[in-house]
DNA sequence: CAAATGTATGAACATATTATCATACATTAG
DNA sequence: CTAATGTATGATAATATGTTCATACATTTG
């Protein structure tokens, strides 16, 4: 692919952008952030028992959001709290929720 | 993958913002979106040129898009003239462009 | 130490996404 | 009608993503 020439956003921009999206684009993924931008930090157990996800699934999104740094994790004994790292995250949300898009 | 209850977010609404959010996760088409948005319709020429990029490539995303309800297409002639369907991807692109995700 | 609990990981598989190429189609110009 | 231009499409290939399963690892409890 060639480079891109974008008139307002810089090819930086650009692609931190869609990197950001495509890690959040996921209905699951949506749900976890939304739950830790309410509820503040959640073990797996405790999200798994709120979305009614299995703990494997979990720990894989958990494990690829985190290294793509939107979550942060904390070890309490055996368990893990996961948090969200970037709380601009809400934002998104906040605009997702407020779109209207009728598709 | 079973059911997910968020608390927030119904199950519909976030398959619906998965649903957007996957199809613009892609430098090109946050490029295209952007253009459109802030110079109105324009022809699978002309913002090949504007962007740099490839008759084909160019036509199965935009082809894609509009599928997916976020671009609408107009022929004229010979050309097809694209603009955006949903304006409110803007403001994702706002979103975006104001995020100071540290990643 | 052994068992129980919570979490992570790797393999395997299915599916989706992205890009490229060749070619088809539609419209206008000559 | 023929050629030129603009766009779409299908096949293919490469890569990425999502899910499941089995199992490993770490920590606490008894």
């Amino acid at each position: 692919m060639k480079t891109i020439h974008a008139r307002n956003l810089s090819q930086e921009k650009l692609e931190k952008a869609a990197f950001i999206l495509k890690t959040v684009a996921h209905p699951l993924r949506l749900s976890i952030i939304d739950l830790l931008a309410s509820e503040g930090p959640k073990s797996v157990n405790q999200i798994g028992e709120f979305l009614g996800c299995e703990q494997s699934l979990l720990s894989h999104h958990l494990a690829n959001m985190k290294i793509k740094g939107l979550l942060k994790a904390e070890k309490k004994g055996v368990q893990v709290f996961y948090s969200l790292k970037e709380t601009d995250l809400v934002k998104l949300l906040d605009c997702m929720e407020n779109c209207n898009c009728n598709m």
